[in-house]
This record gives structure tokens, C-alpha cells and sequence, in this order.
DNA sequence: AGAATGCCTAGTAATTTAGTTGGGATTACG
DNA sequence: CGTAATCCCAACTAAATTACTAGGCATTCT
């Protein structure tokens, strides 16, 4: 049960645009040569991300991305939600309705809802801001 | 970031094992057919299970296979961890050998040995039996 | 005008997942 | 004793997903 590189180097593109947010857009190749990825494949997370509100970009020259909010307000969880898909372990457990036919009473679901649960309370619980504050930490 | 099949067939196939318990083997392909799987197919799944240690298996004419210990020695953590492999959520956080070359000071890296260790604090308090006594309350 | 960017869609290569096939070994039962 | 029921094993294949790559268009700064 593994994270695609959607996720990973998603979450910390984002990071990178964290540390600089204020001070104007980054152009998509400094964050893929900083960290050695495919500007072409870094663009099309970056498209998700921007079409779900989380960053927004300047077009043209000088042009790039930025956060589209404030560091405290943006979680781990709707970042990886955005790339990873809704962070089930299991198809049954994403929303409320009822999407397994046979066991009304399916035990295993009860367990894949737990993990669905604690998976989900970790990543909204740390904002990039989280993240932040955790590097000065590890620089000390 | 989803379960394989792996890892869904297989635990729902132990709790029919457990359902069982102490009544003798049941054979493949009853519980194949029970879940509608490839009895091939759940075969790899229980190899794996008994070179692990977790069931044991009857040869011959009306063998089959049991539990190797009682459900409540059986954690749904160690079932999921034969059949998916250790469940972080990256290569980077299975051990606590270095991995990562580059980042000493990686700040995505404690996100997701947070991630790691919230999964792994679920399954590992779930027992097999556990699932028995919840299968007894939705019952009711 | 031209260079530097973002925007978009479609293609493809690599990897992983989910099986299938088929033959062998063991054992209960009639 | 022989046959059917079972587990055991390794290799193959098909399908799906992931991880890119390619290339052209749109916008904007200088």
C-alpha cells in the first residue's frame, strides 16, 4: 500500500513553494531541477493542484507557481487528496453510500474504516505551516 | 494509495478460518467459492500465509487449511504485512536504516513515518477475534 | 519581436497486479 | 489398492496502472 510519486513528489513541490510563499511565483523548472523530476510530469500534478485552489500561477515570462493560500491553511490531507485520489485502503469505505453489494454485515469493512479514518486524521491534522516549523526544528 | 487484492481476499478469507476455528481444516476451495475468488489465485495468497507461520494446512483428501493459532494471537497487522509487504506508505520509512541519500533534515520523510505509524497502531491492536466479537454485535 | 514561461492533450514505456496453467505430491476412503 | 480430493509449486500471461515523454499553443515580460 504505497504512495504513487504523485504524491510524494507532490507534497514536497508543495513544500518548496511553502518556503518561498510571499515572495512571488517560482517557475516550474527551478522546483523540477531542484528536485531532479520531469518538468512535464511536475506540470501536470502542478495542473491538479492549481484546479483544485491550492496554487495558482502567473503566466508568461517572470511567470510561475505560488500558494494560493497561506501556508497554515493548506493540509498534507487536501494536498494528497488532490494527487493520490481519496486516501482509502479500500474502494468500499471512500464515501457513505452503500457500494458493497453482498455483506451488509462485512466485518473487514470495519477495519479498512479504521484505517480510512486514522490515515485521515494524520494528514488534515499537519499543515504545510506544520511542516515549516518541523524543518527549523531540524536545523537547530 | 489502495490495498491489492492481496491483502483484501486474504484477510477475508483468514476470518472465515477464524470463523472456524477448531472444527478441523477447510479446504481451498470451499472458501473460494464461498467469496467468489480464483482458487489459484487465493492459493498464492495462503502459501504465503503458512510459510509465515500464521495457518497450517492439511494435505490429502479432506485436508485443508486452519489457523496455525488461536484469532486472538492473529493481528489483521500481520496478516496485511505478508500479503502487502510492510505497510509504509514509502520505501524510505520501512526501517530505520538511512535510505534517503540526499535529505539528512527531510521533512516530508516525518509526515510520512507519522502516516506509517497510524497505520500500523490500527492493525496491530486488531486481532482476528476482535472481528469475531464485532461480527457477534452487528448481528443484533 | 522574442524568450520565458504556463497550458493542454495524446502517446508510450515500464512496472505491478491479478490472475491462469498445468503438473506433481500426499492422504483419506471405499 | 486405486482413485478422488486435496495441497504444493513454478512459470507464464493478460490487464491495469503508473510514470513519464512529446510537442504544440497561449500568454506576458522585457
Amino acid at each position: 500500500m504505497k504512495l504513487s510519486t504523485r504524491g510524494r513528489y507532490g507534497l514536497k513541490a508543495m513544500f518548496q513553494l511553502a518556503l518561498h510563499y510571499g515572495k512571488g511565483p517560482i517557475p516550474l523548472n527551478v522546483i523540477a531541477s531542484q528536485q531532479d523530476l520531469s518538468e512535464n510530469y511536475l506540470e501536470q500534478l502542478f495542473s491538479a493542484l492549481r484546479k483544485e485552489g491550492l496554487i495558482k500561477s502567473v503566466r508568461g515570462a517572470q511567470g510561475g507557481y505560488m500558494l494560493a493560500k497561506p501556508p497554515e491553511k493548506i493540509t498534507v490531507g487536501s494536498v494528497l487528496r488532490v494527487l493520490e485520489g481519496n486516501m482509502a485502503p479500500v474502494e468500499c469505505v471512500i464515501d457513505d453510500t452503500v457500494s458493497c453489494d453482498k455483506e451488509e454485515s462485512c466485518v473487514t469493512k470495519l477495519v479498512w474504516m479504521k484505517i480510512k479514518d486514522s490515515i485521515n486524521s494524520v494528514i488534515d491534522s499537519i499543515t504545510l505551516q506544520d511542516m515549516l516549523n518541523e524543518q527549523k526544528n531540524l536545523g537547530k
